[in-house]
DNA sequence: CTGAAAGCGCTAACAC
DNA sequence: GTGTTAGCGCTTTCAG
């Protein structure tokens, strides 16, 4: 067993055959090779347990057949989902997935890229941490294709995201139409591209309805349960009159209800939320949430086709900004 | 760039510092080098953007310094939170970790081996489907390391899991002293270690206070949110009493109160609920669940240590079995 | 259809 | 401390 002990090779087999390396290799590369010969091989290959050394073969040829995906946080589910639709559909082509997680920090996102162009990836998929990568992966992109998620940092890129404004717009409007008035965000940040669209969907429903901004109902958090929390308790106290809050992420969703809960806010009689991400265990949640839910599996199936098209057509065919369509899914909270 | 164009190789930086290959690669592999062609070196590398090829390195050397963890989901939570430790531990070894899910297909797990043999990982970490892996992983162990999480299928591999079945025993021990006595479970599949140790523990505690077994209190379900729900309504359909619920995971869990609220159960009140698992939003879960939690941080962590030891002195030791504690949370559904 | 031979980029003796 | 050289296991011309 190549496994097992020493790993035999391709030399071994092709003595075992009786035959030359350049003919096994042939048999793993559609070449054509004679039914006689084809048979002793398989046969060898069986009897030695042969398996092929991917190291070799990426080093003569120019795939690693790996894509690098660059993302804040592996335990973070919108990434956890992405990533399945991905791998599923690169499956079939042979490629792997090698995910790297950034924790936000620049730095370790220097060190990934560094990391995937020693061990030359195929291809790149990042959420990336910092605008200040950017020239980094349009260079990168001139090699190998570079595909944004989630997060736009180069106009220059391919990317793929959820329309977040509309998203956003949709939510505040949901919560206009059940006759909400005084209506508080608690925002995402500001320098990553779904925090700052989301915000200004929520400022867009506002003025379609001619509803005064109130910076007492406007706070930004940094997309954790924590700060959720927080701006909320913060929004609590400073807001004269408050009808309902659309909250920009799942997370800062879970924290914001637990605040109104701590102080015996009833929801939605007293005060209605909306946020965007659906929640898992959703169902046992009290009460269930009123969410505008991303589509990771489109998220993930786009990403992963666009992946194999750019790799089969080297051509460029100009950059592709897919934008998916996000579902409010309407339950007891608003 | 490296990254840009073609990529330069060893050679082109040797020529560009008008020194030999070897030299360059000492530098790169603590070899002593001049400080005069340490800087000479040092200058074409910038200069020419030069990219270590760590396939050509791998090839070379034995190491392609990647660690393959094939695990049933990459979406489940616990996975990802013990990839979260592993990755930060064995990031300053300079390991990676791919990942495959396998889905609970012994098939897909098959291609796994065999895609990992081929890249040459330097070690394998695993949650397998099934029982029929277990001489394929004891044949690679006598290559590489092969380290089982949480799903033990032989006992001739390092392993490390939760102590599932004390852990069961004091959730359902917690349940009696606060005075329960017909105590239902809905038990996981008892073909993978952690649903058949925790329905022994469930079994034991019941033994040590002499509450007779009740058949009509058991089922068994797949750990999954759906099957948890008909369980728990198949039990509430059949027992003839019940007071409290011990269910085998969080996902189980969480049907299970499901199928409770649906009919109007009260918890703790009408049926007081414990499982196994901690679940995310536990805050905002209505009632917040009691739970015995997992410490999947030090899962991750114990096998980060395990496979550096196992890498780095090449000598067996004898298997280790690492049983990790888990800890009891008391909110409100008990 | 097949074999010989020349590398892919790097490392590791081995002489100097 | 440095250069020369021989491969690692494979693919790919190039003749035959």
């Amino acid at each position: 067993m190549s496994i097992l002990g020493t790993n035999p090779t391709l030399k071994d087999v092709a003595k075992a055959a009786g035959v030359s390396t350049s003919t096994v290799s042939r048999l793993f590369n559609n070449g054509s090779v004679s039914e006689k010969n084809r048979e002793k091989i398989q046969e060898a290959i069986k009897k030695l347990n042969y398996h092929p050394n991917a190291i070799a073969r990426s080093l003569r040829g120019a795939s690693t057949f790996t894509v690098g995906f660059i993302i804040p946080d592996i335990t973070n589910p919108f990434f956890t989902n992405v990533i399945k639709e991905i791998g599923k559909m690169l499956k079939d082509k042979g490629y792997s997935i090698l995910v790297y997680s950034t924790f936000e920090d620049y730095v370790a996102e220097q060190q990934c890229i560094e990391d995937f162009m020693q061990r030359r990836v195929d291809g790149l998929l990042v959420t990336s941490t910092s605008q200040k990568c950017a020239s980094t992966y349009e260079k990168i992109n001139k090699i190998i294709p570079v595909i944004q998620i989630d997060r736009i940092i180069s106009p220059n890129l391919d990317s793929i995201r959820t329309d977040n404004y509309g998203g956003a717009m949709q939510a505040v409007c949901h919560l206009v139409n059940r006759g909400h008035k005084k209506i508080a965000t608690i925002a995402g940040p500001q320098n990553y591209t779904p925090g700052r669209e989301r915000y200004e969907g929520y400022l867009k429903a506002l003025e379609l309805y001619n509803i005064p901004m109130d910076e007492k109902l406007i706070e930004f958090g940094d997309f954790s349960v924590e700060s959720g929390y927080l701006k909320t308790k913060t929004i609590l106290d400073q807001a004269e009159k408050l009808d309902a809050i659309f909250v920009a992420n799942n997370f800062m969703g879970v924290g914001a209800i637990k605040a109104l809960k701590e102080v015996n806010k009833r929801i939605p009689e007293d005060i209605a939320v909306i946020m965007m991400d659906d929640i898992e265990l959703a169902d046992i949640a009290d009460p269930p949430i009123t969410v505008v839910a991303q589509s990771l599996e489109e998220i993930g199936r786009k990403a992963g086709s666009l992946f194999i098209e750019r790799i089969e057509n080297k051509v460029t065919l100009g950059i592709k900004e897919i934008i998916i369509q996000p579902n409010l899914i309407i339950r007891k909270s608003i």
